[in-house]
DNA sequence: CTACCTTGTTAGATTTGTCTAACAAAATTG
DNA sequence: CAATTTTGTTAGACAAATCTAACAAGGTAG
């Protein structure tokens, strides 16, 4: 069984394959906040479980088993944000920091019950599918904001960062998942866009916030 | 901020602490179910945060510092039991491996809102009181089925001992806290009791079951 | 293509929580 | 009270997860 450790690498190299599912070991190192050395030693830990293909000056692959390992680890922590929003009453900012904690509980039941009680959610709180119990995870193609055209009508589906920062700026602008927004123009110098939605007439919207909301596009 | 393994301490020791809050090591050795060399060495860690007092060859006590930290955590098991089995439809025999897990997250408003959630409950589902949020337990003294006569009628309020297999002894008799019970008898040779109660009129209770059941006494 | 910078590895140390073996103190008991 | 048993301590080792310092491999750029 994953120590917590080793479950905290797992997350991480899911979050961070690229498309050939390769990492580097200073990117790991980056996401973990450790050194590299610490990178090394523990990748190759998960080697012999198993969980990743690592050989000397390459990028670490996920086995797999590992990626299962991992996704199952990631329904856990997302499954936990919906639970404390949908049944606690959390807002969307302050999950994050508990759901890490949660997801290292080891209780299937514990986490079946909460799946059982939402009606088996297949997204979290920021629009991240849940993996399925199988550790399958569902492929969406949303489209970015900063990608849509003036004259457009979209749906906010999810966001591609989830600070607290973030989520309290969106608050702040009543934007939340569902939210229907039209484009009313797009500024070619800056790439800001500016947009209506309910009880906001013309709200403008930065590039570096337009690149982290995702959309569906109605019409 | 105290690890995992120094709340597991502090917690034993909170529950070995006789009437002079006084703990052995091998006392505590054998409720962690590890080594006494590595509970001397941990006595030792604990006294340097100032939660215990120790002295070479002395059973240790608990400090005030110690005793409200031990009760805090005692308070997250005890909310998160009552939380699963009033929340989340858990039975009392499926909630303390998952409370043991849960018990140890960081995160005051998680506990605080289940608190709130079921509206400031002072008991957990086995009976314990549940220690407020400045670690203040209140204490309570019920009386033993097995020091009650014949004749009396008392109600079941709480448990001496919450395992799986006594709590799933109690499932099968229909034994559960609040249940009223008339004492017919008690067989002076094994301390048994002969008892009725609802849906049961004629069930015997060992006395090494009495001993584990807490009531309050009716008339 | 050589020199430099980035990336990755090795070696060795540290902390935490654990162990066993050996010994010392305290308690029990004949 | 002396002998034995129980309880507690010390010393030294080990695994996990981390670090820094030093070095090596690979890639980039004049």
């Amino acid at each position: 069984m994953a120590s917590q450790t080793e479950e905290n690498y797992l997350k991480s190299l899911f979050n961070l394959a690229n498309e050939k599912n390769e990492v580097n070991i200073s990117e790991l190192a980056a996401q973990m906040q450790v050194s590299m050395p610490t990178v090394n030693s523990m990748v190759k830990t998960l080697q012999k479980n198993d969980w990743l293909i690592y050989e000397k000056y390459k990028p670490v692959i996920l086995t797999p088993k590992g990626k299962k390992e991992a996704a199952l680890i990631i329904r856990k922590h997302r499954l936990t944000e919906m639970f404390l929003v949908n049944k606690m009453g959390f807002g969307w900012e302050e999950v994050h920091e508990i759901a890490e904690q949660v997801e290292h509980i080891h209780a299937p039941k514990f986490f079946e019950r909460m799946d059982e009680m939402m009606g088996f959610p297949t997204i979290d709180p920021h629009g991240s599918p849940i993996p399925d119990n199988q550790g399958r995870v569902q492929e969406i193609n949303y489209l970015s904001l900063s990608d849509c055209k003036a004259g457009q009508t979209v749906i906010l589906a999810a966001l591609t960062n989830s600070s607290t920062e973030f989520l309290e700026f969106l608050n702040g602008r009543d934007l939340s998942l569902g939210t229907e927004l039209k484009i009313i123009s797009k500024e070619a110098y800056d790439k800001s866009i500016v947009c209506t939605y309910p009880n906001h007439s013309k709200e403008t919207l930065s590039e570096k916030v337009c690149e982290k909301l995702l959309v569906k596009v109605v019409e």
